[in-house]
DNA sequence: AATATATATGCGTTGACAGTTATATTTCCC
DNA sequence: GGGAAATATAACTGTCAACGCATATATATT
């Protein structure tokens, strides 16, 4: 699964940001989420196909990890549609500045 | 369809790439991409419902166009993950320097 | 008005995905 | 070893998206 399909689903979105606070055991992602502990696994899976996040396993835990790295991914296609909207920003920082 | 959810399927990222160069009626699109009309009708159609594409009349024609403001919905969303693999970069270089 | 061109929509099929409950697997503790 | 805790997988169901083909809609041309 792409980094770009992990992303479409919400609740896979809430994970990594919940990730970001630091590694975290499954069982507490599921505490935080709205969903069964399978439906918490599988997205977990499908994060990890897409490298999105790493796993350990600490006894009977497994400890979640971001790895934010996949997500340069992202932000190397966005990279040519940046200039966009910057420019739009400029246009509209320098309305507002002649305004002033 | 959330931007995000438009992104995760490659024909419609093509279709913004292609549009990148500016708009465009939708029959040069057709041309352009390895899928039906109809196909291709849809997919502008979930950009569209996105807010990533907008278009107008041009007799029969539609000229597409990038709406690429609503890719910074993306950024936003990813900003609080750039310094995850910033700081990794960061160690690279260094570490580079320090090899040199 | 009839026809052609450009594009969108309807429909049917297929496959993937998200969610559930139930069960298997692994590790810990007594 | 036996049972409990943590997590993953299996099996099933319902929904939705993507594709192709056929058709509708709108505009232009003659």
């Amino acid at each position: 699964m792409s980094p770009f399909e992990a992303l479409a689903e919400p609740n896979r979105r809430r994970l990594l940001d919940l990730l970001r606070a630091g590694e975290r055991p499954a069982g507490e992602l599921v505490a935080a989420m709205d969903l069964s502990q399978p439906g918490v696994s599988k997205h977990l899976k499908a994060l990890r196909e897409a490298g999105l996040v790493s796993v350990r396993a600490d006894g009977q835990q497994r400890i979640y990890r971001l790895e934010a790295r996949k997500l340069a991914d992202l932000d190397v296609w966005l990279k040519p549609y940046r200039h966009f909207w910057a420019d739009h920003l400029d246009a509209l920082e320098a309305h507002l500045e002649r305004d002033q």
